[in-house]
DNA sequence: CAAGTTCTCCTACAGGTGTAATCCTACACC
DNA sequence: GGTGTAGGATTACACCTGTAGGAGAACTTG
């Protein structure tokens, strides 16, 4: 039971960079952090083994190094994320966190035209039986 | 600028009661979160106090009792959340988020008829100009 | 072998949350 | 007017996150 990820944005980053490079090493993400956000490595050290603790990620040791890489998938996240933040605010009701998506300003009509589209595959994937 | 107002599980419980009833005092809160949570009286007035330094929630004095009041929309608060959870998940990409909705398991044929017809109201809506 | 370098681990601290006991004060009632 | 009482304010504590300095181990190099 992959139970709650909740990840914040820092977490999420950390956490990011290992899906997209399958393993890395605390040098490793922080050359690729550090510029935007100024962090010591003693930092990212210390929030990578918390996420170990949690059993978000995971490492090996290779000569002294610690190559870390995820233990749970994108998708996995997005995925608890998604649905504890529907639970929260629209009691699990995610056609009203759609609608609530639709009406914010932030929609472009472009945007509307690819959820349609989604739409259309999803129903015709539904038909054709699981 | 409604800045960003994260909320828990619990704060939103709180400000939750006094969106439906437009105001509440601690008593009340707890009246109504108390055979769900257990929660002591003291521990809501903590919440709602911590509420109120962070701008959330005021309150005005009615007969030595606080009568307390959310300061931010239901929808001020869904959007500021659903647009966190946006960027930091989809980089901002609505239509993505979409998708993940509707390749989850949780959306029954019922919510995608519902999600369907909303998506219609949306584009008349948009044509109709403004 | 000694000295320097490089990493991780330990420790620490501020600020937030959940949780609540207790203190203090002001009002009501004899 | 003294005393109870009700209810906010104060204080406390555990745990999480972001942040990082410094300790110690191990490897490199002269």
């Amino acid at each position: 039971m992959p139970k709650t990820h909740q990840l914040t944005e820092l977490q999420l980053a950390i956490v990011r960079l290992l899906w997209e490079r399958g393993e890395a090493t605390v040098a490793d993400i922080w050359e690729a952090l550090h510029p935007e956000r100024g962090l010591a490595q003693s930092t990212l050290a210390t929030l990578l083994s918390r996420l170990e603790r949690r059993g978000v990620v995971a490492h090996r040791t290779e000569s002294r190094q610690f190559v870390y890489s995820a233990l749970i998938t994108e998708s996995e996240a997005r995925h608890s994320m998604v649905s504890e933040l529907t639970e929260r605010l629209f009691e699990g009701d995610v056609p009203a966190l759609v609608s609530h998506l639709l009406t914010a300003q932030d929609v472009s009509p472009g945007d509307l035209k690819r959820i349609r589209a989604m739409l259309e595959d999803a129903s015709v994937k539904r038909k054709a039986g699981k």
